[in-house]
DNA sequence: TAAGATTTGTGCGTATGTATT
DNA sequence: TAATACATACGCACAAATCTT
């Protein structure tokens, strides 16, 4: 549970590093579709890095359509089983 | 609303021409007093910026008492276009 | 109903490394 | 070399919506 291998000093900046790293987990289906992403504080710890780290890795996931994010409430993964190409409400 | 017309090659560097930008706004009244230059994030959007840039901007204006920044809060702009000698606080 | 906690949104302060001129 | 700009990261504070108790 506990802090991510990040290395600093990689060519890769971390946040970066975060998207790969949770975009695996994905693709391996660790993250199920509705409780994804585990909220930024909780990223945070565990891999060690300011939360603007985290939000630029979450910024990658979205971008690539991977999860999406619920103001005030949380991020989620995508169901993927079509396009990526829109927000997928959830209610 | 988009990307204002910045020169890399003019021989005023990117952040004088946002601050001289910002500061005829100012002297055009386009800016009020309360709620004047947008974040940084839109002035990073605006003029198609690093941050950095736009803080450098923005440090022109504040040393020419045209605005003044609340930390955390954001910067606005100073009641008097008279002289420009206080930071003028604001509670 | 009212707190209080949780979580994301936003905004600024600051530092470092790299690239360009 | 210095000035300028960009990318990235860390920190801190507060707002607002949501969830919990």
């Amino acid at each position: 549970m506990a802090a991510r291998e990040i290395d600093h000093r990689a060519p890769e900046p971390p946040f970066r590093q975060i998207a790969a790293d949770l975009t695996g987990e994905s693709e391996r289906g660790e993250l199920s579709p509705g409780r994804p992403v585990p909220s930024e504080k909780e990223l945070v710890e565990r891999y060690g890095v300011a939360r603007n780290t985290v939000r630029s890795a979450l910024a990658v996931l979205r971008e690539n359509g991977l999860v999406y994010t619920v103001p005030n409430r949380g991020t989620y993964v995508c169901d993927r089983n079509e396009s990526a190409g829109d927000g997928q409400s959830k209610e």
